[in-house]
DNA sequence: CTGAAAGCGCTTACAG
DNA sequence: CTGAAAGCGCTTACAG
């Protein structure tokens, strides 16, 4: 009899009639033993509902298994489904996932890479700040949504995406356009700057703002100090953008009669607001796929530095004409 | 000089000049050691970037300080709620929350709760479906959304739900009322249905549809099915409302003029469909705090099975009105 | 308060 | 193909 109900390995093997040597064989490489000790094991686990001290294992092996996956906001539809995708492609690839939330705090990011490491085989961050994390020497680690120099990393071109939302906004006959870019904290924010300030060059009737950032909040306050001859913004994200919805809406401001408005992300939300949400879709499963594909077949293997860039698709819906006074 | 930069305990404990007991002690259990003793050690693990082995320890203490949490859809706002709750109060407990994805199969949610076993020291399995959900022995296990007989469970009481829907309909002055309580392989379908026909029996101008299931597809296909006469609909959940909103407007019926539909759970998208929806809020946090209190303060002590029952609370929007007829 | 020693459950060279 | 033995890194009675 086994004590408390937990069967370990050498219980299964005397079942068996084997050492431990021969049950562990039988069980994590069954080439190496006869055909019919492999079953008499197997036989003996099954009826003892033997099941593997994962920690044990992995004492030895000095892998866990486990793949864990960080990110700002689990209610955040946008990285729950990254990491969704990242537990797909990982279970895969016979990994687990451990979601951890940070909640946008970069103090607990830095503490969740910290406690992730220790238990995982690598550790991918899911986060938009700037500020600098450091994982612990030696766990393979890879960034989603901003890149950091010497990382590995996924993220969707910010250049893309701007450039998908202007051009769709020039091609409607706006020329009074605002885009948000939000502050520098944010690794998209720094790039979408960059490259806003080069249209803004070209196209002197483009405006930026980078005080309102990427939330309802960001977007109502946007529509407060907006300037009355923007015909159009091209918000930071669809939570901006709706937030410039809902104020536009409040102050008597007709969207898209008076001001189009054209978001990021494609949430499912985008599609039920009102009015529908123009918006660029980002291929955040992709993205979760594509941080575990680099995370297993190329930074365990010590290959170069990459970092992937993905781009978004444009998605019109009915936030966005042309301007009244052209057309 | 310690090999491949991973620093052990008796790496710290050579550095501190003492043994590894001592050094176990120092870290895990300080008030064991001579405080200069413990200061020594402290130095040393510091000096040395030392991050205990989990495996190791864990492989030791039996346990693994991790609690798992089985949800079917990440990316579903009202699961992500409860599990990111769940975190944050498990966190408080000095537990790490493993989070993982069953993709509404059971079959899967099985072979979840399963591997969840072997590594955590609880699974709280968070799941409509009825269908019988087995842990391994001795892993203590609660239940959230369903209530299982001889189990831990957490649950929204679904009669508190209906009355707040129906009550509000009957005040409103509406008489021919639509219960939809979805098909009865959910747990809350099953309660519902109970409650529905207790109270159609009372007010025969009230119907049931048992067919359409908690989806946006449910919904709209629920218009599809509509009675004309009917001039409410209580839903089953605020995703089905929704599609009902959608569908509605598609098909020329008005809301709330010639229908008023409550839903519930209030996502954060109830407020932003047009009109915004009226629905019966659901405490996901609470849910998933009580979760790991019944996990770690009482089951874990062999406490009596417990089911803790919440209520929903009325959040009326615009989808909800008197009917034409009436008023 | 500290040390020497055993042991958690597994895997894996090393012999046979 | 199988067994005996060592060892992964830690914790914890047991002595001192």
């Amino acid at each position: 009899m086994v004590k408390h109900g937990v069967v370990r390995l050498v219980d299964v093997a005397e079942q068996a009639g084997v050492t431990v040597s021969t049950a562990s064989r039988a069980l994590s490489r069954p080439e190496m033993v006869r055909p019919e000790t492999r079953e008499r094991v197997e036989a003996a686990a099954r009826a003892l509902g033997y099941v593997p001290n994962l920690a044990a294992r992995s004492l030895i092996t000095g892998r866990s298994g486990v793949v864990s996956v960080i990110i700002p906001d689990l209610s955040n539809e946008y990285y729950a489904s990254i990491a969704q995708a990242a537990q797909v492609t990982a279970r895969e690839h016979g990994y687990e996932v451990f979601i951890a939330d940070s909640g946008f705090d970069p103090d607990r990011e830095s503490a969740l890479v910290d406690v992730a490491s220790r238990g995982a085989d690598g550790v991918i961050v899911c986060t938009a700040q700037r500020r600098h994390t450091v994982a612990r020497d030696g766990v393979p680690l890879v960034y989603v949504n901003k890149m950091v120099r010497g990382h590995h990393a996924v993220v969707v071109d910010p250049h893309s995406v701007l450039e998908a939302q202007v051009d769709h906004l020039l091609a409607l006959g706006h020329e009074r356009i605002l885009i948000a870019t939000g502050p520098e904290i944010f690794w998209v924010s720094e790039v979408r700057s960059l490259h806003a300030a080069r249209l803004a060059k070209r196209l002197p009737s483009i405006t930026i703002d980078e005080y309102r950032g990427p939330s309802y909040g960001g977007g109502r306050r946007l529509v407060d100090h907006l300037d009355p001859s923007v015909t159009a913004v091209a918000a930071l994200n669809d939570r901006q953008a709706i937030g410039i919805l809902q104020r536009a809406a409040e102050v008597g401001i007709r969207i898209p009669d008076d001001l189009s408005v054209v978001g990021c992300d494609d949430l499912s939300t985008a599609a039920f607001v009102s009015p529908a949400l123009t918006t660029v879709r980002v291929p955040t499963e992709a993205l979760g796929r594509a941080a575990v594909s680099l995370l297993i077949d190329h930074v365990t293997d010590g290959g170069p530095v990459i970092a992937e860039q993905m781009v978004g698709e444009l998605v019109v819906r009915d936030s966005t004409a042309p301007p009244r006074t052209a057309a």
